[in-house]
RNA sequence: GCCUCUGUAGCUCAGUUGGUAGAGCAGCGGACUGAAAAUCCGCGUGUCGUUGGUUCAAUUCCGACCGGAGGCA
């Protein structure tokens, strides 16, 4: 049987950092976080990283983990994050996940690896080289011969994920196809409950992601990031992909204003709420707990409570 | 007060030589296996300001009225 796990999952702003915390203390547990952008280090105010007072003593892995400048992805994630779940697990301790990047707990969770190929290597170079001068039908094409149902499935539009296909096949000599319904049939790595915080009303989550920005351009969110280039970050960095940031940067440039910013920021995060959204929904294994107007914590706990005990974590 | 322009989707605006209309953005839904806070796909949601007239038929032409912008006094 597959070790347990807890997974907080749910969209940006509805509280994920807290009941996480929560479920930690209450079950002995330590927090994994599973967030895309908050490996990066010197990037607090903008990914709503926790602080030590959020923390509240609770062991906390993860965050700040990474040089901005370096580009990390799902597979370097998994490849760090693992060993130490599996630590927390070995002191007897429960590991719970909190999080909002999808692919980054299926990574976890879900047995399955990636193929080979990475980006900034040398074989995914030389395709977006041809892209870029041949583009993107030639490589379809290439992509058809080889991996026929690839080349199907993709939206010729998708040439991210066209180039990734061929991708795999350049670099491991296997179609992405065959590597996805090998590593499909592998067993989870963990056995996890999954707990996910939602709103009941759209409105509402606006509301907070709104109020979340604000807070958060008061806190500082320009010297952030004008910290982060002045110690040499470039602008292409994955880190600066981050919502915020790179809206920010347009202010820094003298490009955008402040006021249009911020608007642009709080339109991004809800754009990117409802994707979580999206992604979790498919996801029959969560149990939701929906907010009605304001987030009660005392009594997501007591419904986690009873949850995780029905799952069997003690 | 007079003159000119203007009023079409939540927003910005096309358009119909008269046959009840379509783009972008927003919104909603979906996909996602080494960039995932990324990337990609699908969906038009409408008293065409109001009200008369002409017409088989008016969002379109004409009149009046209402709202907005500008100009002349």
């Amino acid at each position: 049987m597959a070790p347990k796990v807890v997974c907080v999952v749910g969209p940006t702003a509805c509280g994920k950092t807290t009941l996480g915390v929560e479920i930690a203390k209450k079950f002995h547990g330590e927090v994994v976080s599973v967030d895309s952008m908050q490996i990066y280090r010197g990037m607090t105010i903008g990914t709503a990283a926790p602080t030590e007072e959020e923390m509240d003593g609770v062991p906390h892995h993860m965050i700040a983990v990474a040089d901005p400048s370096e580009q990390w992805s799902a597979a370097r994630y998994a490849e760090m994050a693992i060993p130490i779940i599996d630590d927390i697990l070995a002191r007897g301790k429960l590991p719970v996940l909190v999080g909002g990047t999808g692919l980054w707990l299926d990574a976890l969770v879900k047995g399955h690896g990636f193929a080979g190929g990475h980006a900034g290597g040398e074989v995914r170079k030389t395709l977006q080289d041809r892209l870029e001068r041949e583009g993107i039908e030639p490589l379809l094409e290439q992509l058809r011969q080889v991996d026929p149902e690839a080349a199907e499935r993709l939206h010729p539009a998708d040439e991210k994920r066209i180039l990734r296909a061929l991708e795999v096949w350049l670099e491991t000599g296997k179609t992405i196809t065959q590597h996805n319904e090998e590593t499909k049939k592998i067993p989870p790595r963990y056995d996890a409950v999954w707990i996910g915080l939602q709103f009941e009303q759209r409105e509402d989550m606006r509301a907070l992601i709104d109020l979340r920005v604000d807070k958060m351009v008061e806190a500082g969110l320009l010297e952030e990031v004008k910290w982060l280039l002045e110690s040499g970050l470039p602008r292409s960095a994955t880190a600066l992909q981050a919502i915020g940031y790179k809206e920010f940067l347009g202010v820094l440039d003298g490009t955008m204003t402040v006021e249009d910013a911020l608007e642009e920021v709080k339109l991004r995060s809800r754009q990117y709420a409802k994707r979580q959204l999206t992604w979790l929904r498919r996801n029959d294994d969560i149990h939701w707990i929906f907010w009605k107007k304001e987030r009660d914590f005392e009594r997501a706990l007591q419904r986690s409570t009873e949850i995780l005990t029905a799952e069997g974590v003690c």
